[in-house]
RNA sequence: GGCCCGUUGGUCAAGUGGUUAAGACACCGCCCUUUCACGGCGGUAACAUGGGUUCGAGUCCCGUACGGGUCACCA
C-alpha cells in the first residue's frame, strides 16, 4: 500500500495548463473507420488547441490480445499524420502508456477509493447476487450490493482466508448525476439506474472503466473523445472524479460510422479497416479527408481539406449527434479528386506498380502511360484493367468497329482503316505531332470529323471503346511498328467477319448500272446513286449463299 | 424490458423562430470534347408523425413511431 507521498508524487506528474487528448484503443489488430475517426478527431482537437496528443494502449483484456496488433495502430496513425506527442514508443512525463505496465497504479488508487468510502471489496462469486429481472424474456442482471454492507470483520475474515475479490464502486442509490457532454449536452440519469460497477477485476486487473478515469486523470487529459456506446457509463465516471476529488474533464462522444442504417462497420461484417481501403486503391488523404467529414461539418462550403487545414477549421460544435453511414462511393469521389489534384509526379509514382501489374513489356514507358491516367481514374486498382491493351489487344468484337455518334459501321471503319494504315505507315518521325497531323489531313480531305477517323484506329490498337488517352497518345507510347501491326490485325479482323473483299473483286467501275449499297468499295465514284447492286457485289454475295452473306457483308 | 440518445432528399449535411429549406456525392439531361473522364450549365429529390406554444416552427415543449446505445470480473 502506497503512502500518501506517492499519490502526491503522482499528482505532480501530471502536465497542467493546455489541452491533452488521447487516442486509447485496444490492440485488435484493426483499425477501422469508427477507430481512426475518433483518432482523427482527438488528434485535431489537441492540435487546434496547440495542445498535447497522447497514444495509450489499453490491453487490459487479456483473453483479446492479438500478436502486432500495437504496429496496426503505429502505422496507420503514422501513414495518417496523426503523430502522437507521448506514447509507448515516444515515451513521456506520465509513462508509462500501455495499461499492463500501469497495472500497479489501479489497485493503490482503488485503496484509496476504498478509504474513502466509494467503493468496496466484493467477495461474491461470479454470477451471485444479481437480480434477475426476467421480463419478456430479456434477463437484466443488476448486483444487489450485498458486499457494501459487509462488517469490517468480515471482511477482515475474508481476507484472512485467503477469499478472492474484486473491487467494486459504491453508487449511491439515491438522487441524480448529472454530466455534460459537448455534443449531447447535459444528461441526467437516476442513481438507482446505475450498477455498483467491477473496478479491479479478480485477476488484479482493473476494468476498462476504471482504468479509464484513473489514467485520463494521471495523463492530465482535458477532453475525453470517444465512441457514444460510453455515454451510458459516463455518469459512473463522474462519480468516481467526484469520489476522488479530481477535475472532471469535457467529454466529447461521437456516434458510431455505420454500414448501413442498421449496423456499425465492422470487421465481421467485412467492412474495410484503413488497410483495407488502402489496398483496394484509395490515397490516405482522401481516407482521412472523407472520415473527417463522415459525422463532422465544417462551416463553410469547402470539402476538400488538408490535415493541416482540418487542424484549423476543425471545432467540436460540428460534430454530428446522428450516425453516420459510411458511403463508399463518396470516398471515390474524394479519392479522384486527390489523384486528379495531385504533382504528376507523384501520381506516376503511385501509378507505375498498378501499371505494371498489366503491362510487364520492359519497352513500354510506365511513366508515359500515367498522365494519361491521371485524369480520369477513381481508385489506383482501376488501372490495370485500363491499360492491359499496351501490353496485347485483348478478344473483342467487331461490333466495336460501330459507333453510333459517329455514324459509323464496321464496313466504314474497315474502309477508314485502309486509308488511314498507309498514310500513317508513311510518316517518317513518329511523333504525337506528326500522327496527330495526319489524321486531321484525312479528317480534312474527307469532310470528316477527327473523331471519326480515329475510333477504328482506336479500336484497332486497343480493342476497346474507351481507352486512357486517345489513338494519337496511344501510337506514341506503343511506336510506329507495334501499331501498324496492330492496325493491320484490326483490319485483318475486319475482312474476316465482313468476308470482304468480295470476290471476284473485278468491281463495277465504268458500268452504267449503279451499286445499291453504300460504300461499295468497288467504285466510290457511283455509290450514291441509285440502282441494283454492282456486279462485284452481287457476285461475292451469290458466290458466299445469297442474301444472308450478302446482309453481312454489308451491315445489313 | 428499464435507462440514455437520435430522426432534414438515396448518402454526407447547412440550418439555432420569419430562408424560394444551402452545398456536396449519386442519379438524369444538355454543352464542351480525340473515346472515356474532367469541366460548364440545368434538373429530379428532404424537415418521421400527432398535438401544443407562437402573429409565425425544420428550429421551442409534450406524446407516438422508428432507429441506435447501454444494462459484463469486454473495451
Amino acid at each position: 500500500m502506497k503512502d500518501e507521498k506517492w499519490f502526491e508524487e503522482m499528482e505532480s506528474r501530471i502536465p497542467t495548463g493546455e489541452v491533452r487528448t488521447r487516442f486509447a484503443p485496444s490492440p485488435t489488430g484493426y483499425m477501422h473507420v469508427g477507430n481512426l475517426r475518433t483518432a482523427l478527431y482527438t488528434y485535431l482537437i489537441a492540435r487546434h488547441n496547440q495542445g498535447k496528443f497522447i497514444l495509450r494502449i489499453e490491453d487490459t483484456d487479456q483473453g483479446r490480445l492479438v500478436e502486432g496488433a500495437v504496429d496496426v495502430i503505429y502505422k496507420t496513425m503514422a501513414e495518417c499524420g496523426l503523430q502522437h506527442d507521448e506514447g509507448p514508443d515516444v515515451g513521456g512525463p506520465v509513462a508509462p502508456y500501455i495499461q499492463t505496465e500501469r497495472r500497479g497504479f489501479y489497485k493503490e488508487y482503488a485503496e484509496r477509493l476504498i478509504q474513502r468510502g466509494h467503493a468496496y471489496r466484493c467477495f461474491c462469486e461470479k454470477s451471485d447476487a444479481e437480480e434477475e429481472n426476467v421480463s419478456e424474456g430479456v434477463a437484466i442482471h443488476k448486483y444487489d450490493g450485498r458486499c457494501s454492507r459487509l462488517s469490517a470483520e468480515e471482511i477482515q475474515a475474508n481476507l484472512d482466508a485467503g477469499k478472492p475479490y474484486v473491487i467494486r464502486q459504491k453508487i449511491p442509490q439515491e438522487g441524480k448525476t448529472t454530466f455534460h457532454d459537448e455534443i449531447f449536452g447535459d444528461i441526467t440519469v437516476d442513481n438507482d439506474t446505475l450498477d455498483d460497477q467491477v473496478l479491479i477485476k479478480r485477476d488484479g486487473l482493473p476494468t476498462y472503466n476504471f482504468a479509464n478515469v484513473i489514467d485520463d486523470h494521471l495523463m492530465g487529459i482535458t477532453h475525453v473523445v470517444r465512441g457514444s456506446e460510453y455515454l451510458s457509463s459516463t455518469p459512473k465516471y463522474n462519480l468516481l472524479y467526484e469520489g476522488f476529488g479530481w477535475e472532471i474533464p469535457k467529454y466529447i462522444h461521437c456516434s458510431p460510422v455505420m454500414r448501413d442504417q442498421h449496423n456499425k462497420m465492422s470487421k465481421r461484417h467485412g467492412d474495410p479497416s484503413y488497410e483495407d481501403l488502402i489496398a483496394q486503391g484509395y490515397v490516405t488523404e482522401a481516407v482521412v479527408n472523407y472520415v473527417a467529414l463522415l459525422g463532422w461539418a465544417p462551416g463553410g462550403e469547402q470539402e476538400i481539406f488538408s490535415l493541416e487545414e482540418l487542424v484549423d477549421a476543425f471545432d467540436v460544435k460540428g460534430i454530428s449527434k446522428s450516425p453516420a453511414i459510411f458511403d463508399i462511393v463518396k470516398l471515390r469521389y474524394f479519392n479522384s479528386e486527390y489523384l486528379r489534384a495531385m504533382e504528376p509526379e507523384r501520381f506516376a509514382e503511385i501509378a507505375e506498380p498498378y501499371i505494371r501489374e498489366a503491362v510487364k513489356n520492359p519497352a513500354i514507358d510506365p511513366k508515359a502511360i500515367a498522365p494519361l491516367l491521371q485524369q480520369r481514374c477513381e481508385v489506383l486498382t482501376e488501372i490495370p484493367e485500363k491499360v492491359d491493351f499496351f501490353e496485347a489487344v485483348p478478344e473483342y468484337d467487331v461490333s466495336l468497329y460501330a459507333n453510333k455518334k459517329n455514324k459509323l459501321k464496321p464496313e466504314d471503319s474497315l474502309e477508314l482503316l485502309r486509308v488511314v494504315i498507309p498514310r500513317l505507315e508513311s510518316i517518317s518521325t513518329w511523333t504525337s505531332e506528326n500522327i496527330l497531323e495526319t489524321l486531321n489531313a484525312i479528317a480534312a480531305e474527307r469532310e470528316a470529323k477527327i473523331g471519326k477517323i480515329m475510333w477504328p484506329v482506336r479500336v484497332s490498337l486497343s480493342g476497346k471503346a474507351v481507352t486512357p488517352g486517345g489513338p494519337v497518345e496511344i501510337c506514341t507510347i506503343l511506336g510506329k511498328e507495334e501499331s501498324i501491326r496492330r492496325m493491320h490485325a484490326g483490319l485483318a479482323k475486319l475482312e474476316g467477319a465482313l468476308h470482304w473483299p468480295p470476290d471476284p473483286l473485278v468491281g463495277c467501275a465504268g458500268r452504267a448500272a449503279a451499286c445499291s449499297i453504300s460504300d461499295c468499295p468497288h467504285d466510290r465514284n457511283h455509290r450514291r446513286r441509285r440502282g441494283s447492286s454492282c456486279a462485284g457485289c452481287a457476285a461475292s454475295a451469290g458466290s458466299r449463299g445469297g442474301g444472308d452473306a450478302r446482309a453481312l457483308h454489308h451491315g445489313r
